[in-house]
DNA sequence: CTAATTTGCAA
DNA sequence: TATTGCAAATTAG
């Protein structure tokens, strides 16, 4: 088999990407998109082709011999923008760590460099491949040397020989140069022969050979042609000589240093983890790293025989790593297949019988318990009567403090990221979806293996993060917040919330009722049958066959959302039909099957995962079901709070903090007049009125009211006139003056929301008042929407999350305060501002009142924190 | 079967 | 061209 060259055409290829793709950052604001599209075209190359030798030549910035000829030579073209310029270094970087060779000469430009090394190669007999985006290249092609060609941004290649080139253009690759002295190129600004394009050029070469050739037998040409050829005569040759590209450089270069060299792993992994190329990691094809290997694995099987052994080692090294493997199955009777410990070099196995045996190192708060997703791990164990203690680090929660942009970080991606060693995913290792392996499939020698290695990852990541937190100031809100916060979500998911089928299955057979009497309604106006729920059938109707005005456009369509049926609603009596459609059709679906199908049938509770490590801001997320979305505002969404309910002799103990975000606005910016506001315990949106609108407090219309309200919440949001205009359907201008307006009363906010977009500009991030941190690459951006989100994030951020950590240390209080009073109260539900216990009906006043005490003293502000406290047998009774 | 799109619910 | 989420249904590939 011949062996192949591929020679790159950096500069080409580099430009191509930069321009198809669209802006990426990492977190440092630092461009991507080039890098990230040349290394996926090198992926491909390298998977396709498979060459032996593969080079990519550059350009330098020196001026070549066809400058010093013609001083036009490429003379419009922009210089580099700095978006891409600031790419180059850093991606000749990742070509070096690919131990792909490259080829820079001052004098040349990449074209004769590949020229050259083109021709001497390929009499070698060695078939080479040029990769470019610039047409030029054709005059290169051979039998041997094959052009590929990017089109249509980067992602496909065309291929063309010398045969190739014959069948599509008639011409040999030589005559290409010759064409270009007669037709030019714009893009390196080459004149050629004013009035000749592609079409009289090629016709010309096909008649009669070269340029020589066409001048020479100018006279048989039309008149108008021949003067067009006399009086360009020297353009003409100067072209042809810019466009010839060298292939006899003087130069020499070895085809030993061409070849493709074992890839860097460690240098790509850095690099990769630098520009945030998560998906790419995984790609690189990794040698075990060889400290894992070389390592030798102990695993032990516990039991009550060789129990002391185990224990004494727990004892002495006071740090163990843990995770539980089991079967599915209901949260409260969900059957752990094995433990697996691993203290130093040994790991650690017990069966589900035994795991009863080490409870009391399981409970001991001195002996320090990390592992990955240990929340999950706690409440496994709950069902054994265990309850894991002395929690000490997460991993997972640790990567969410250090990044909590970070998308599903499993432990195999974040092991790649922090070079910990190569591991097998969960999916890889247990399957997906349908083949998603059951544990009694896989042999326990395997198990055993990929646990040891999940631990050793584990222990590694754990080592390297450590650092990290410390730097970043956030040991106090890991060690202090979000670690203990884990066992307060694990007992909120493990305890449920009580819910009443039977409501349930009325409101789904009265909701049935209305739904199909609706569907008739809409079918008779609209005189056809059709598919209510879909946008696509639902616009057809309304807009083509009834032909109601067009409010709004999606990209598929036209939009039918809410908004824009509102505007519609006067116009056909079917709009308003619609609209209640969708409100049943919705509480239907979501709600009344959604949380009827989730019921767990052994408690007749529903347990919803809350999750720590989801949002950009440091909230908690819930799903299976989502909780935190259960309908409110309108009455008939709210009759479905009636299905919460607590269980015999208990009661709902429902608080819910005041106006937490602004009251933490109001902290953060130190603004006088909002504290005031505040102090003096009037209505938040009133006084806000008050002041915006300059009208006395008791003049206060429902409508002022209400303008203020949409002020505040566009302020809490990082405001702009724009958005404000658009929420309260004024004109700009007018919502430009409130803010304006806004920003006269409240200075300091002003200047906090300012400061807080400075910062973020020159920081990369923004900070919580317990120094939580998000990074916010879209600030240092250039497109104006993109930064005008980037600057919104930065207002938006500290004062959501500040909100988070407060409740955060709120739940803690309370969790502590209950056990510490020996309680049967517990803690079911957070929604955001909001706390929910079930209390045995004589424990109410004392639940009242740690709920208050604890959510308005979580921590000291400028301002007082309120919580506004109800209870009832169900959700619906506490609102 | 999966991914993207549209819609709508909460704080 | 207003922040953060989750889920259902439809539809394209």
């Amino acid at each position: 088999m011949r062996e192949l060259l591929v020679i790159i055409d950096g500069n080409s290829l580099v430009n191509r990407a930069f321009y198809a793709l669209p802006e990426l950052m990492n977190k440092k604001g630092q461009h991507t998109n080039a890098i990230y599209g040349f290394t996926n075209i090198l992926f491909r190359i390298l998977e396709e082709y498979n060459p032996t030798y593969l080079t990519i030549a550059f350009d330098l910035k020196a001026p070549t011999f066809r400058h010093k000829e013609y001083e036009g030579y490429k003379s419009h073209r922009k210089g580099m923008p700095n978006e891409l310029r600031e790419q180059i270094e850093p991606l000749k970087k990742t070509i070096d760590a690919f131990g792909i060779s490259r080829l820079e000469l001052e004098g040349y430009e990449a074209d004769d460099i590949i020229g050259t090394v083109a021709k001497v190669y390929e009499k070698q007999n060695i078939d080479v491949y040029i990769i470019t985006g610039d047409k030029d290249a054709l005059q290169l092609a051979s039998d041997t040397t094959k052009i590929l060609l990017t089109k249509k941004g980067i992602s496909e290649l065309d291929i063309y020989d010398e045969k190739a080139l014959k069948d599509q253009y008639g011409i040999t690759p030589l005559q290409f140069i010759d064409l270009k002295g007669l037709m030019g190129d714009k893009s390196d600004n080459i004149p050629g022969v004013p009035g000749i394009g592609e079409k009289t050029g090629l016709k010309l070469l096909l008649d009669y050979g070269s340029l020589e050739d066409v001048y020479e037998n100018r006279d048989s040409l039309s008149a108008g042609l021949k003067k067009k050829l006399e009086e360009n005569y020297d353009q003409a040759f100067l072209s042809k000589r810019l466009a010839t590209i060298v292939t006899d450089m003087p130069i020499e270069i070895d085809l030993n240093e061409l070849r493709l060299r074992e890839k860097n792993i460690e240098e790509l992994c850095a690099l990769f983890n630098e520009f945030e190329f998560n998906t790419l990691l995984s790609k690189i094809k990794t040698t075990p790293n060889p400290e894992i290997i070389s390592r030798e694995m102990k695993l032990i099987k516990v039991d009550k025989d060789n129990l002391e052994a185990f224990k004494i080692s727990a004892n002495k090294s006071k740090e163990i790593f843990i995770k539980a493997s089991a079967h599915k199955g209901n949260i409260r009777h969900r059957k752990i297949s094995s433990l697996f410990i691993k203290i130093d070099d040994k790991l650690y196995l017990f069966k589900e019988d035994d795991v009863i045996l080490i409870k009391d190192i399981l409970e001991d708060e001195g002996i320090k318990k990390s592992g990955f997703d240990l929340k999950q791990d706690y409440i496994l164990l709950l069902p054994y009567e265990i309850e894991l203690d002395g929690i000490y680090f997460d991993v997972e929660i640790g990567e969410y403090l250090i990044d909590s942009s970070g998308t599903n970080n499993d432990l195999s991606i974040l092991s790649k990221k922090y070079g910990a060693g190569d591991i097998k995913s969960k999916e890889d290792f247990f399957g997906k979806g349908k083949s998603e392996k059951n544990l009694m499939e896989i042999p326990e020698q395997e198990l055993f293996l990929y646990y040891w290695d999940v631990l050793e990852t584990t222990e590694r990541l754990k080592d390297i993060m450590m650092p990290l937190i410390k730097e970043n100031e956030m040991e106090n809100l890991f060690f202090e917040i979000e670690i203990p916060l884990i066992k307060v979500l694990g007992d909120m998911e493990y305890h449920g919330i009580m819910v009443r089928k039977d409501v349930l299955d009325n409101l789904k057979e009265k909701f049935s009722i209305e739904i199909s009497l609706l569907e008739k309604d809409i079918y008779s106006y609209s005189g056809e049958e059709f598919n209510i729920n879909s946008p696509k059938q639902l616009g057809h109707i309304l807009f083509d066959k009834l032909e109601l005005p067009v409010i709004k456009k999606t990209k598929t369509g036209y939009s039918t959302n809410a908004e824009v049926l509102e505007a519609l609603k006067e116009k056909h009596p079917i709009i308003g039909k619609i609209t209640l459609y969708r409100q049943y059709t919705k509480l239907q679906s979501t709600y009344v099957e959604g949380l009827s199908k989730i019921i767990n049938p052994d408690t007749g509770r529903i347990h919803s995962s809350f999750n720590q490590t989801i949002t950009t801001t440091g909230r908690i997320s819930s799903t299976d079901p989502n909780l935190q979305n259960i309908p409110v505002r309108l009455e008939l969404g709210r009759e479905l709070r009636k299905v919460f309910v607590s269980k015999e002799e208990s009661i709902l103990v429902d608080a819910d903090y005041s106006q937490i975000e602004l009251r933490v606005l109001a902290h953060i910016s130190d603004d006088k007049n909002l504290i005031e506001a505040f102090s003096k315990n009037i209505d938040i949106h009133t006084a806000t009125a008050s002041e915006v609108f300059n009208v006395a407090i008791e003049d206060v219309t429902k409508e002022l009211r209400s303008a203020a309200k949409a002020v505040n919440f566009g302020i809490v949001y990082g405001i702009s006139d724009f958005g404000l205009s658009n929420n309260l359907g004024i004109p700009v201008k007018i919502a430009k003056e409130y803010i304006e307006s806004y920003f006269a009363k409240y200075p300091n906010v002003k200047k906090y929301m300012e400061d807080v977009v400075k910062d973020g500009e020159t920081k990369g991030y923004v900070s919580t008042l317990l120094g939580r941190r998000r990074y916010i690459p879209e600030i240092s951006s250039k497109n104006f929407v993109v930064k005008s989100l980037g600057k919104r994030l930065a207002m938006n951020t500290p004062i959501q999350g500040t909100a988070a950590d407060i409740i955060k240390i709120a739940m803690l209080k309370v969790w502590q305060r209950i056990r510490k009073e020996k309680l049967e109260s517990r803690l079911i539900l957070q929604v955001h501002d909001e706390l929910i216990v079930e209390a045995p009906e004589n424990e109410k006043e004392i639940a009242i009142k740690i709920l208050k005490e604890e959510m308005e003293n979580a921590v000291k502000l400028n301002v007082q924190l309120k919580a506004d406290i109800e209870s009832g047998k169900s959700w619906f009774d506490t609102k």
